[in-house]
DNA sequence: CGCTACGTTGAGAACAATCAACCCCGGTGG
DNA sequence: CCACCGGGGTTGATTGTTCTCAACGTAGCG
């Protein structure tokens, strides 16, 4: 298979986002507003956001923060996508995230990080530090009203994760991996059938409790069912979606 | 050893809940406000609460609620155990969590519940409307900061559980279990070091992701290695916690 | 007083991990 | 310009941890 990840395809991951350089609204012409935080916001509200984001552009596996770090922001993530991860002390890694354009990320209870985060292929996130945001929640309930909804969406993925990595095979992980992707895309309005996987073996590997070897040999195991196609540029066509769908479920 | 689970050793899970019958106001009194939903609330709101809440009593194994079920309710475990699992058609469980007095359960954002409740033990909760719940909230910002705060705290437990579901070994399981227990009950102000493990081993297998036999396997082996020892009804006394915490890591 | 549920232990099987070789591609520097 | 190098991916052979199947003990309950 050709390489999983090149910076060419992965610009189809980047939502377009046109503003000049050094317009002070980044957020007015914000593509995933309807699926951030923002969302919550209304077109006059969200100068009062834009007053205390920065906007990044990270590159390929550059660090947003690592675990233990200081928690003095947090992020939306508006083009590209991140992973985000723990470690055990001798270098196992469990991915716990794959974001994408609109997700949220920095969240903690504690003054610091419960976990790393850094760029898969070149992303922009936006960034707000945390005290000020949590002033903006205070003075607008709605906002922090849609924080609890997303993060009570993320907490039913996590579970959905504990599931998958507690109980399903290696080859329900991958169908359920690559479903929950297609699905992700199509939220977004991006391709969802011939789907794009920006990320390498091993980072599919850690996210899904498996090597890099068992997640190769999965994928080569569908291909070789006619359950996929393995196209070039990282991206995988579900051929027989239903059937996926089956495997992933565990029928 | 002996059985795991015995009603009367049970007790030692209840936090003590001094009410007449029929008295209006069950939160008043509750033992376990400074770790519940109700923290945020001042002595002179609480009756708010009571006013929308009803106290339950639930037998041993007695569901709360199934997964897929319209999520009309929340609820606030006050005394005794809750375990939520997800299922796979073919009956594969995985548990998601064991929720002990002041934790919350029942956050949907979808209109039904995305997980299976039922108590381990008798134990009570206490039941809101799920509308009612979210008009106080509206009412009270510091309410719905607190519930933030708790579902924030939760994400950060599933990742925690994501990294030992994905990448520790059955040993590193056990012994993270184990120190996780003893760390609640500390929380709760119960014993914490003879801790007492009051759910089944076929339980913990499926919040592991083991199986009963290689639970019960581990548990022995940490005991011939003097790590642990196993008490009379349900109890386990970390003799070498240190050694155990270094298990844990994955050290 | 047997029955059932739970726990323990053993033997063997199986799935995924490990160790290893090789390919392909892209970038780099001689 | 092309040979070298390194990272990612694939595939094979072997190992090993955990699962499965099975037997048995014990405690509590009807």
């Amino acid at each position: 298979m050709a390489a999983m990840f090149d910076i060419k395809s992965f610009s189809q991951l980047r939502a377009a986002v046109p503003r000049a350089g050094g317009m002070p609204s980044p957020c007015a012409a914000c593509s995933v507003r309807h699926l951030a935080l923002c969302a919550a916001m209304e077109e006059n509200e969200v100068h009062e956001v834009a007053a205390i984001v920065t906007t990044l552009e990270i590159s390929s596996g550059q660090p947003l923060f690592d675990e233990g770090e200081p928690a003095v922001h947090v992020f939306n993530v508006t083009s590209g996508a991140v992973k985000v991860y723990k470690l055990l002390v001798d270098g196992r890694r469990q991915m716990t995230g794959f974001l994408f354009p609109g997700d949220f990320l920095g969240l903690a209870n504690d003054e610091t990080y419960a976990y790393s985060a850094e760029a898969v292929g070149a992303s922009t996130v936006c960034r707000f530090p945390r005290g000020k945001l949590e002033a903006l929640l205070t003075k607008y309930p709605k906002m922090e009203r849609r924080l609890l909804n997303m993060a009570s969406h993320e907490l039913a993925a996590a579970q959905e994760q504990m599931l998958l990595l507690g109980r399903k095979t290696a080859r329900e992980k991958i169908a359920s991996f690559l479903l929950m992707l297609s699905r992700r895309a199509a939220q977004r309005e991006l391709p969802d059938d011939p789907v794009f996987v920006p990320m390498s073996r091993n980072d599919i590997g850690d996210y899904l409790g498996l090597t890099t070897e068992t997640v190769s040999r999965t994928f080569s195991d569908l291909k070789s069912t006619g359950i996929i196609e393995l196209l070039p540029a990282g991206k995988v066509r579900l051929a027989r979606r239903q059937h996926l769908q089956e495997i992933a479920e565990g029928a």
